[in-house]
DNA sequence: GATGAATGAGTGTTCATTCAT
DNA sequence: TATGAATGAACACTCATTCAT
């Protein structure tokens, strides 16, 4: 989630049990490699002990401060949304033309998802789960609407100068980008098998994203 | 030795709990129900215990049949692409107008995904096992393939007939219909708590039906 | 348990599902394969599932033939043991004198011993097991004391004549002689580790055979 | 923080079942249940559940502290090695005549293996699996060479002083003992059944036990 | 705040055995 | 006589979690 900092990492102190009375380290410890964890295998699939074992605060540490497996999952959650969430709001396309703004929202947008891949697979595993965590999450459903909100500005823009159509629903637009940049990452592994093409790799990822850049707009543009 | 009987096969009593000496029955059997279990829980999440049903017996027959619980989920893995690649070749399109043929199989694949969630969750559940069961399946990869094919063929006589571009690669429009029929089903959790929009309402998947259609159709088309 | 013999194995018949209608081959290969099987892994080692996997006839026929796995293991225990006491019974050193008598009925044994470590490790089983299951062998009992009367002829017959200590009792001789040739290959691997010292090796077999033969006879000569 | 008690550690308290916090006495107790369990039904025919006694949770801390099965079998291997090792070490027959010496040790040995059939049984059992556990015994190795040169000091000091013969292998003699010992322990339960004769009968023992160490004597006696 | 020891319920799996033909 | 299918009890082992310090 965190892009792979330059900065020490941690046992940088001398102090073998170094931490110590750094609460907030500690959960932000734990929750790295949970998040890596609960990625790669799943809820189910993780096991506390091994994310208790690769953290150098103990298991125990994880009952101390997320009560139990379901609620480290919840904070993994959370921390992820909450990263891609100031990650859209910091975005500056208001002031470009509507195209060129369409686009590069696009290209943002798909370009965090080839990156953060533990994002897509976290957002998988809730869906596999029915979703049922979400309601815990404090501030994800005001995320969500802050990025359709995004778009549909954008959209109003483009249709008022006359580029854009009038009668493309921005939530048609804006599931669109999403399930084009989602499923470049989701289902990267049966594709590769199916059809021996990795969309992983970075000559097709990036031939893709100007294909999904293209197709959004001629999903939107009145005229070719 | 054994008059070879006319009379219809034990299928005859449908509803009966008779499993004996019947194989392909009661591998079918455990087959169905292994199949909602993955695509509920998942591969780590369901239980061998629950797969078997109510009977105790059938349970051991899982590893009679399937050796492990890893060898039912290949089987029920397999069993799902089959009958995807059965639907996709009885799909009679060639006959049609290239737009109309387009059109009429985003509309098959998006409606298949839809009525078939357990089809889209198990294919989530696999690429979160990085598709490491792919390899096992026998007759998927050529099913791919077939697939791209088809659509292929629709393409080229549409850019034959100058009703679409000629600049579209195949992939990027398998990848797209795949991608727009996929998410609907596999996102609508998170997407139903972040946007308050259930993808899985009907009067939703309908409208989002013809709009994928549409957005295809312009993806591909040569003038609007 | 069977030396092995030049003539052709199983599956000469042309007919895959050779061995119809013949009962005692069919019991004969079982107990060929269980012998091993036991000999090899123990009694709760052994697999019926192995043994029945290995034999040309299926599984279920060991119940037919011997009711069930300790049916199996005692029809193996008892052909084993008078496997060894027809050899026994065929040993002719009654016409020799008593020293050499004693010293080939050594040679013999311990040579029996190392040549078929399936009976050794048989009857280490059987011990493990606390002799539960000598007591369902038919003709062991009178075979046992048949090789100790073997002894004590020839012991009397040196005592008769000069060579041998008349207060010298059959039993421990006859103990010794079990002994030194039992531990052999009863404890080959612990001593090789232990001692770094293969007693299976055939030099060391041979050295160690001719030390026993002196040892048993220190043991009865009346005079060095 | 914390007053550094002086107060005994919990181990005054000892036919109580309270095992908590201290770990040496639950290893300790796993592993005397083990042994017995190990020496009377072999790796294989043992049982987890008979294991961990009466308690459920102690069987639980098998796999806490010796991993799995196997892991517990080794430790008890060891265990029950070690303390042979450490009787042996204690044995001071380096100061009585070498006559003595030899037959104080052949005594002694006879004794143990009386006394611990246990031990003898564990041998067995791992001969059995072909000592495929020994390698994993940290000291074994050490000692059994220990016990050798403890009979070859005896045996060079009866050469040097005339009783004993210079032509005798001390490894020959090392074996007999050890078989003459093992075996009538070892054997007990076939030979009561074979001669109706009952080794481990202390009558028997008592006697036996002369025999051996007259065998012994006489196997490397000078002159008789 | 932090930790090693302890725990009970349940996991996937294997076993010897029997059924129906 | 012979066999593939079916079975229930038990097996070794793992899990998330809590206790005592």
């Amino acid at each position: 989630m965190k892009t792979p900092a330059v900065q020490p990492r941690k046992k940088s102190t001398p102090a073998s049990n170094a931490r110590i009375n750094d609460p907030e380290r500690t959960k932000e410890d734990i929750l790295e490699i949970a998040t890596h964890a609960f990625a790669r295998d799943g809820l189910t699939g993780s096991r506390i002990n091994d994310i208790g074992g690769l953290t150098a605060a103990s298991k125990r540490m994880i009952y101390y401060y997320f009560e139990n497996k379901e609620g480290l999952y919840r904070a993994v959650l959370e921390r992820c949304y909450a990263d891609i969430r100031s990650r859209e709001e910091a975005i500056g396309v208001e002031d470009l033309p509507p195209e060129e703004a369409l686009a590069q929202l696009v290209r943002l947008k798909f370009t965090y998802h080839m990156e953060h891949p533990e994002f897509v697979r976290l957002v998988m595993v809730e869906n596999i789960h029915q979703g049922e965590h979400m309601r815990y999450l404090k501030e994800a459903r005001t995320r969500g609407l802050f990025a359709l909100q995004q778009l549909t500005r954008i959209l109003q823009r483009g249709a008022d100068s006359g580029v854009f159509r009038k009668d493309v629903r921005p939530i048609d637009v804006h599931t669109s980008i999403s399930a084009l940049c989602f499923y470049n990452v989701s289902n990267r592994w049966t594709v590769a098998h199916l059809l021996e093409h990795d969309m992983g790799d970075v000559t097709h990822a990036a031939s893709r994203r100007e294909a999904v850049v293209d197709e959004i707009l001629r999903l939107c543009r009145l005229k070719v």
